[in-house]
DNA sequence: TTCTTAAATAGTAATTATTCTCTTTATAGA
DNA sequence: TCTATAAAGAGAATAATTACTATTTAAGAA
């Protein structure tokens, strides 16, 4: 499940350029914890990432890391799945319903479709596994922060 | 944004069936901390649950809110929002892409559909905020746990 | 109702992912 | 090369969540 070399070393390059169009530096500990997430087709947490990056960069630390990943991120090159550091949120509505989440301020809304409650889905799915539920995830601006800046709201960090 | 008392009654009346038909305890504080949960639209965290039923319960300990909640996540009666416990898993796939998660295991894959890429929205969303990118979570069995149980995999937690 | 027992609770300590602070090192431009 | 400054490293700190243990309570039997 890796990436082909040429499309690393593409994105490699793509990240060199963002660097320096930013003014961000292009450490050695930068291009290799990019490459370890590039070059991996699975989602890896942060301590994974370290483990990888390791066997290359024995003196690397975890903080490295995690400042890294969230500069990435940051800078557009990757995403993350879930929300970093947020506490668990439950959810007692039972009916089949969406969620709108705003990207600046987390606010989270339930929101409903007949149509999206029977989305076809591609049958590339049946190799993986047995859908039991779909539910769309839209991320977006909610009103206030679009409206404008709210202050105290923390940036990144959805 | 409560919900009206007589759905909330409703609810606590399945609850409490719920709980005999399992030969689960009905305690004064699981009635109030599902009472809270299924009283609210928005999605509380452990801590706002735990304020709240303190205003009734001024006893009541955190883990107690934090036990009783993944007793009703398992009775199948509230859901989560977001992995809980699960580290921040870094995606560098940029192409516009959707997930499928596997509820037992947590395995989570990329999957591709032109369709679901480029979804029909409700309108409903407007008076919520603007929408910049949907993306579909596909929740279900792969195909090993599909096939049989496989020892070491942690139940609840996804 | 009272008794019995397994299950649940409160309080506190422990875990663990993530971040902060401070010092050292490396990068980019002059 | 030299210098200003951003970034890395190390270890401690923070905060959400879980584990542990003594005590209490619900549910069914007598």
């Amino acid at each position: 499940m890796k990436s082909g070399r040429n499309e690393i070393d593409q994105r490699m390059r793509s990240f060199e350029e963002m660097c320096r169009k930013l003014g961000v530096k292009r450490t050695h500990q930068r291009m290799e914890i990019f490459r370890e997430v590039a070059q991996t087709a699975d989602h890896p947490d942060a301590e994974k990432v370290y483990r990888g990056v390791s066997e290359r960069i024995p003196t690397m630390s975890l903080d490295t890391v995690y400042r890294t990943l969230w500069l990435l991120k940051d800078l557009g090159l990757i995403t993350t799945l879930g929300s970093p550091r947020e506490r668990t949120r439950f959810d007692a509505n039972l009916d089949h319903h969406h969620h709108f989440v705003c990207v600046k301020c987390g606010l989270t809304r339930d929101f409903y479709s007949d149509d999206l409650d029977s989305l076809k889905l591609p049958d590339s799915l049946l190799s993986i596994g047995h859908a039991v539920k779909t539910q769309v995830e839209v991320k977006g601006l909610c009103r206030e922060c679009a409206a404008g800046e709210k202050p105290g709201d923390k940036k990144r960090r959805q």
